[in-house]
DNA sequence: TCATTAGTTCGGGTTTTACGAACTATTGGA
DNA sequence: TCCAATAGTTCGTAAAACCCGAACTAATGA
């Protein structure tokens, strides 16, 4: 088995951060793997926001988010142990991803209002 | 000649916004628009970063930016007069915009010394 | 030893991307 | 009124990225 290949902090680069965040399911996950206190296994997420994720799918997420810098993964036993680099990223690129994952969060709470708004008056 | 064009604010989404910057080129264009005090043409980044940028390559990415809601262009006679919609966007997504530019220009910032001193030590 | 479970890789079809070449639209002269 | 020049767009295509089912590998526990 391959090792897992994990970019020191100084290769990351803002369009790595930014491409891997575009995607709202990877930007979800990693805000859910901030929020754990421990670590979080990919399969985890084979849910994300009531939708389900592939397998292969979501081990391609994990190893964009990975590759970008942004998560640590570490095999324990089957399976893998998925921590956020908060410290080295917030020291090296400051807000940045701070701000992003919170622009998530304030468009998926707006659309959930939304929807719920809208089922409130049976539309 | 088409119509140009631009989404309302509602429809914009943080993934457009964070794929449409996930390019340097795209995101060197919109701060140096947003910086200008009047509108800049398309032509204007022919040159970007000391590297060319083909016309047809620039159009996309005029266009990238502009269906992500970030500029607004404006035909006047031959060319294209393109602002940013700053108010509209920041009275949506807050910071975001700001902090990803902010980051972008950091890490030039940080390239730029780094080639300078290895210039000083002719590496 | 074998079944199970977690995650990876492979193969393909589909979708984006980049960019040269050819195009359209506008304008400012002759 | 034409015409040349200029600003941008569109088209065609080749290369890269993406998505996901199927087949795989590695670790575990019965």
């Amino acid at each position: 088995m391959r090792p897992l290949y994990h970019p020191s902090v100084e290769d990351m680069t803002v369009e790595g951060i930014l491409h891997a965040l575009s995607d709202p399911v990877r930007a979800q996950i990693l805000a859910r793997i901030m929020h754990a206190d421990g670590a979080k296994t990919c399969s985890a997420f084979l849910q994300v926001s009531d939708r389900p994720i592939p397998k292969s799918t979501l081990s391609q997420h994990f190893k964009a988010l990975r590759e970008a810098g942004l998560i640590r993964s570490e095999r324990k036993g089957v399976e893998l142990h998925n921590t956020a680099r908060c410290q080295e990223i917030s020291a090296r690129f400051g807000p940045l991803v701070g701000t992003v994952l919170a622009a998530h969060l304030a468009q998926d709470q707006r659309r959930n209002t939304a929807t719920k708004s809208r089922r409130a008056k049976r539309v």
